[in-house]
DNA sequence: GCGACAG
DNA sequence: ATCTTGTCGC
């Protein structure tokens, strides 16, 4: 049953598309993800330079951010960067970093998004079959979806719906900020992920996790 | 055929 | 994502 699940990276775009059909029936993203079990969360963030992918997860303490583990991997960028495909391009490099990992983080925070993608298996979900942990998808911007208005203030949220299914919510991390457009990964769910990230940006528009990943993945 | 389009 | 300095605002 979980035979394809470490399947091969280099594939063709139509393959892939096929690939994540195949995989996307396997993502839970109705599983309630209850913040007072998180003690570690971990930050995913991969930067680009000169065909070079370099991925970074770092590992901190919730709810107090204090860093206990930074892995990275450098490796050749495979795949150009194809909207609805960016596992494909971020997830070789990925998983040389997870294969490092030594801490088991309660949950995983990614910069990109969870079901919240034309066929439900963003690189959050995508990579969370792999790590077999909790996973939420934080976007900056929105791939797919559409919702209605968002108040202003820190901490309001709305749902992010496409083709008459809510796949996500629009969250507003801060006041009169563009908002993250959040979604479970795998074996999470909505409520929990936008709990989880709000409860990750106290200061900042992007969660403490996803920052420290940036800051170690190359990119300020 | 014409837009939209994570990082 | 990346290319890039100074600058407006809290």
């Amino acid at each position: 049953m979980e035979l394809h699940r470490r399947h091969d990276w280099d594939l063709t775009p139509a393959e892939a598309v096929a690939l994540q059909r195949r995989l996307a029936a396997e993502v839970v993203a109705d599983r309630p993800l209850d913040l007072a079990g998180v003690r570690l969360v971990a930050g995913v963030d991969v930067s680009v330079k000169d065909g070079r992918s370099r991925a970074a997860v770092v590992v901190a303490t919730f709810p107090d951010f204090r860093v206990v583990e930074t892995v990275t991997a450098i490796r050749p960028t495979p795949f150009p960067y194809v909207p609805g495909l960016l596992s494909f391009r971020e997830g070789p490099v990925l998983e040389e970093a997870f294969g490092r990992l030594a801490a088991s983080p309660d949950v995983f925070l990614f910069d990109g998004m969870g079901t919240a993608h034309p066929r439900r298996i963003g690189i959050a979900s995508h990579m969370g079959l792999w790590l077999e942990r909790p996973t939420v998808g934080v976007g900056k911007t929105r791939l797919c979806g559409r919702h209605g208005p968002l108040p202003e203030e820190k901490g309001a949220h709305v749902p992010l719906v496409d083709r008459g299914e809510t796949i996500g919510a629009v969250v507003r991390t801060r006041t009169g900020k563009n908002p993250l457009f959040i979604s479970p990964g795998h074996l999470a769910d909505i409520p929990g992920a936008v709990a989880l990230v709000l409860a990750c940006a106290p200061k900042y528009r992007l969660p403490e996790p996803i920052r420290l990943a940036h800051k170690a993945a190359g990119d300020f």
